[in-house]
DNA sequence: TGAAATGTTGGGGCG
DNA sequence: ACGCCCCAACATTTC
């Protein structure tokens, strides 16, 4: 009889295209695991543990797993020493907490003849395969998506067949550890908007494919429509891979002979982004409490709480601003293009620290990366690699109009808005007194001036 | 994957 | 017919 393997499961929630689970299951029988590990790894943020609840109890219809909870290397230590496990197969991680976890348990399986087994499919490519031509990371991203479009993709592969071990270990139920909030249950209308899982991100993939990347250069920037592909939570949890997507895309495109071009192309490239914010943090793991640009480092941030409880709770007054914070406390997500907004409000007009900004998203969204979240934050503070320049400060109102133009986006998030006329529906401050919405806040400060203040405090670093 | 200020140009009104 | 001015439209520069 052979041995059984652990199966470690990470961010690879997914049975098709996962090369370690393929490896593991012609190893021997499998004693399928996954840790909550809030020890080695940062604590989740609530929309975040919402999301992994589901998407263990989806894995787990298809494969039972043995729930553990604690630090992943004793963990796993203590499961080989219950099962008499040989080996250990697992995903590799490029986070600096997942570096520790694989740190942590090579430390002590190395002596003590349990093997362990790491297997790419988390990125596209792993982050030592793609360099400069001096053998150094990538800082910008245009060199680096160039090379990331002539490295060769890992091709994906189909489910692969595997034995579980009898008997498996004991473990915890998904209900001790308490995912889901209770009291006030604000995760109420999540369900609507998602279907964490494997069958749910496959889906998705596919309604995008047959229905929006065609029209995606165009629509991507309007937040009223439908246009993103909304995968990010799903590959945050590895519910579908890098690969499986890009090759998912190029075949639609190849099928649609040239009408999907444009849209794929600058699909796969919003993939490279993430793929070089996962390198970025891999090569600079201060990436998450440094500015990246170290001419930041003194920069004179303001800590006004009230400012950022009102920036939290939508009440900025600037419409487009609040409707994204809004979209994202009901939905667990926000356009990608009001992110941007709402992120250089809080950084520029209100001169707050980017990290309390990144923090807040960590809590509440659930596609919550800590590669994507830091390395965005710092590209919007003008603090990070390849990152936009300080000066550029978004103005709410003419993003309002010219991205959401009929007010479509700012109407559905806040009803208060509802019979204010296109034309004063990104500035309700520009109407006569009398006709201003009742229940909706005047800007919490004047764009101009916030705008001067801005650039003077950036001008004398 | 900005916005605002400043510069340039050219059509049209007008004396 | 001509010069002058205004100003929209567009381009460039600056923040």
């Amino acid at each position: 009889m052979t041995e059984p393997v652990l199966l470690w499961f990470r961010r690879d929630l997914r049975l098709a295209d996962h090369p370690a689970l393929a490896a593991a299951a012609r190893a021997g029988p499998l004693i399928p695991v996954f840790i909550l590990d809030e020890e080695t790894l940062r604590p989740l943020g609530g929309a975040a543990r919402w999301w992994l609840h589901h998407a263990l109890a989806s894995l787990s219809r298809d494969l039972p797993l043995v729930l553990r909870r604690g630090r992943a290397a004793a963990v796993l230590q203590q499961l080989a020493a219950e099962t008499g496990a040989s080996a250990i197969y697992f995903s590799r991680g490029h986070e600096p907490g997942e570096v520790r976890q694989e740190q942590e348990v090579k430390a002590w399986a190395g002596g003590r003849g349990v093997g362990l087994h790491r297997h790419g499919g988390v990125l596209l490519h792993e982050p030592e395969t793609i360099t400069t031509g001096q053998g150094t990371p990538f800082k910008v991203f245009t060199p680096f998506s160039r090379a990331v479009k002539a490295a060769p993709p890992r091709p994906p592969k189909p489910k692969a067949a595997w034995t579980l071990a009898d008997p498996q270990p004991p473990g915890d139920t998904l209900a001790q550890w308490q995912l889901l909030p209770a009291r006030p249950n604000w995760a109420r209308g999540f369900a609507s908007h998602w279907q964490p899982g494997e069958a749910g991100a496959r889906q998705r993939l596919a309604d995008f494919l047959d229905e929006h990347v065609a029209a995606y250069a165009r629509d991507r920037d309007v937040p009223a429509r439908p246009a993103t592909s909304r995968l990010s939570p799903h590959l945050h949890w590895g519910e579908i891979s890098p690969a499986q997507i890009w090759s998912a895309t190029h075949a639609s495109m190849a099928a649609a002979g040239g009408l999907q071009d444009e849209g794929g192309g600058k699909f796969l490239s919003e993939l490279i982004w993430r793929e070089f914010c996962a390198h970025l943090l891999f090569h600079f793991p201060h990436l998450t409490d440094q500015p990246f640009r170290a001419e930041f480092a003194n920069f004179p941030w303001t800590d006004d709480h009230a400012a950022m409880r009102r920036w939290q709770r939508a009440e900025t007054g600037y419409p487009l601003v609040d409707a994204g914070l809004r979209e994202l406390w009901i939905t667990g997500t926000m356009h990608n293009r009001v992110r941007m907004i709402v992120a250089s409000f809080l950084v520029k007009h209100l001169m707050q620290h980017w990290r309390q900004g990144e923090a807040w998203f960590w809590d509440t969204l659930v596609d919550a990366d800590i590669a994507s979240n830091a390395a965005n934050w710092q590209w919007v503070a003008g603090s990070g690699a390849d990152a936009a320049p300080f000066f550029r400060i978004f103005n709410p109102v003419l993003q309002g109009e010219t991205f959401d133009p009929d007010g479509a986006y700012v109407r559905r998030w806040l009803p208060e808005l509802a019979s204010v006329a296109n034309k004063h529906v990104h500035a309700p401050w520009t109407l006569p007194e009398a006709a201003r919405p009742k229940h909706y806040p005047p800007p919490m400060v004047d764009h101009g001036a916030a705008r001067a203040r801005a650039l003077a405090t950036f001008k004398a670093l």
